[in-house]
DNA sequence: TTACAACTTGAAGTCGGCTTTAAGTCAAGG
DNA sequence: CCTTGACTTAAAGCCGACTTCAAGTTGTAA
């Protein structure tokens, strides 16, 4: 596959993908005169990259998540962590809800004195963005 | 106040405040000296502006949400709109976790041609990080 | 009064993850 | 054989939201 295919498929741009080469992250099989040559199993490994781009995870932190042979050698607890990270942030992402829809349904100018808007902004204050 | 105090009480740099203030979104009630000084409330509408922040508006968005007397004029409708958003990518989150669960559970390497990974990889795509 | 910490400014720098640009190469169809 | 559209490269640019820098000013405690 050239890299138009891989692209189409993966939903990645050239340019990106490129990139992704670049950095050290993926690596075409060959090349036909100047052109890369992907095998296809390379869109397995870019749909993975893309969930984890999608949990969060840093490029770099992506990198560490393959060996030499493109297969994933895993920090399963690394992994599970971020998974329960993310519940973290799902928390976060529902009490941040909650306070929008009392902001929005709140008709009064000083809700932000509110005891229940001000429960919300305490169980979101932790984290900053 | 002075800048430090709010800082600390708001969480956020003394740069970020004269950022916020380049754009237009806060302002001070004036000055001592070339000390910008600001009133108690600055902290309501800094702590309103984290928590917009946090639900992921921009500053432009979020400059839109108050009116020229710091009042929150905003389009209920824009909020609930973003609220209903937030729990878009709730959902979306919940099934990458599942996918990252997956992911550090199954000892295949091949798990990636898993119809349930599968299935959790669709439910994840539509929208790109 | 003097020292100095804390403020002030505009401009430039940082971050990650790409995209864009300009100039060049080349595989393949006609 | 020639054209041409798809590729190639390195380097620069972009985005938002700040932070950092260098140089200057000033409120306040001693």
């Amino acid at each position: 596959m050239d890299i138009a295919e891989v692209s189409r498929l993966s939903g990645l741009a050239p340019s990106a993908l490129r990139y992704y080469e670049k950095i050290g992250l993926i690596q075409p099989n060959g090349r036909k005169g100047l052109r890369r040559q992907y095998a296809k199993k390379i869109i397995n490994k870019l749909n993975l990259i893309s969930l984890a781009r999608m949990a969060g995870l840093s490029l770099n932190e992506i990198m560490t998540m393959f060996n030499e042979s493109d297969e994933l050698s895993i920090d399963r607890y690394l992994l599970a962590q971020k998974a329960s990270e993310i519940d973290v942030q799902i928390k976060r992402l529902q009490a941040i809800r909650d306070s929008l829809n009392h902001v929005a349904s709140c008709p009064q100018s000083d809700h932000l004195q509110c005891p229940s808007f001000q429960q919300l902004m305490k169980s979101v204050k932790p984290c900053s963005p």
